[in-house]
DNA sequence: AATCTATCTTGACAATGACAAGATTTGAGC
DNA sequence: GCTCAAATCTTGTCATTGTCAAGATAGATT
């Protein structure tokens, strides 16, 4: 039973719940830099030492959020592409935009997943959600290129990434000037960008 | 006349140029996370309050960091694009390469240049090489685009940027597995990457 | 019902950024 | 050369943070 409703019992109930929650909205308010473990544990309604029991260090509760972000991420862009044309380049597009529309839509959550440096962030957990994401990309690239290509595909997938994680960033972080004509912004050319990078020899 | 020499004066000397090279070694070293005012101080060898008399707060020293790379940046691609092959598409292309090369040589640099969020790293030094910067990248686009197309330079230019930014930014975190053929490196594959880009409609 | 374990609290420690007030040096004006 | 104001640096302090240790409480198992 959630302790939304009773907030005087000593156990929380849900602690862990509560921990990740709050984690995120501050991210999602603050920013990584000024993320604090104790103004989480203020928000669940805990004392500052509480959050010990869950989670060891403060980069194991990132960690934990990352790698939840990493399903969903897996599950989004693989809906995303059922939802479009059956062909594989169409598929791959409809991926490409709904990878920027996560990190635009889950900005610290991004942020932990693919941004968080080669830092302290990396539990078992994280890590085959992480190779899972991968695996979707180089699946799809690989439908793309044909069979004949099948050497060019990790080369290629790479390049992919590189298009829409730096889409992604530039976007979150503000860097790009406004562009006048909305059927040229970054996310609506993905589809003929990503066509043109894997036509590229 | 630098206090490396005479470590018992008083006075540093050339404590702002001391704090900045420290800092840069520091967030080398152990990463912006890890990054602490203090311990700059400690390896410029003055107490843990004098860096205020020369940046009024932490951020301010990493913007001063960032506003210098993006001068030594400009400087980089400028020079790289002038050592290519006269042709527009040559001369976009040595700076893209260009441009992951400084990210690969100077990681924490570029970080704060490009990678620190909306944040605080905002002094007006800073805005106005960075605007410099992007005001390089347009022109090269244009020169490939070619005077007809004026009005996509904008639009085409966050997509090339984008793709370098990625490229850099992955190779950064070594989120990239390794790529088997040396010619399908991300890196290498720029250049035809790029035109790839400027050649999708 | 007794106890055992997970959960939570209070308390402490070192480290940090920022501020205040005092000490030292520089050098500008005379 | 002298005086003195400004720049530079130091020591001391405060609130905050992450982590650890020890004690209190609740739920679960037997």
């Amino acid at each position: 039973m959630p302790a939304r409703k009773r907030p005087k019992t000593y156990h929380h109930g849900d602690l862990r719940e509560a921990l990740v929650t709050a984690a995120v909205a501050l991210l999602e308010e603050k920013g990584l830099a000024s993320f604090t473990l104790r103004e989480c544990a203020r928000r669940a309604g805990v004392s500052h030492a509480a959050p010990a029991h869950h989670f060891a260090t403060a980069a194991d509760l990132l960690a934990e959020i990352a790698a939840r972000g990493f399903e969903r991420f897996v599950a989004a862009l693989g809906k995303a592409a059922d939802a479009a044309d059956a062909s594989p380049a169409a598929r791959l597009a409809a991926m490409g935009q709904a990878y920027v529309g996560f990190a635009l839509a889950n900005p610290a959550v991004y942020g932990l997943m693919f941004r968080a440096g080669a830092g302290p962030l990396q539990s078992p957990h994280l890590k085959t959600a992480a190779s899972a994401a991968w695996q979707q990309l180089c699946d799809s690239v690989a439908a793309v290129l044909g069979p004949e290509r099948r050497d060019e595909v990790t080369a290629k997938a790479a390049v992919v990434w590189a298009l829409v994680h730096g889409t992604a960033t530039l976007l979150l972080d503000r860097k790009l000037p406004p562009i006048p004509a909305r059927d040229m912004d970054p996310v609506a050319q993905i589809p003929s960008s990503l066509s043109g990078l894997l036509r590229a020899n």
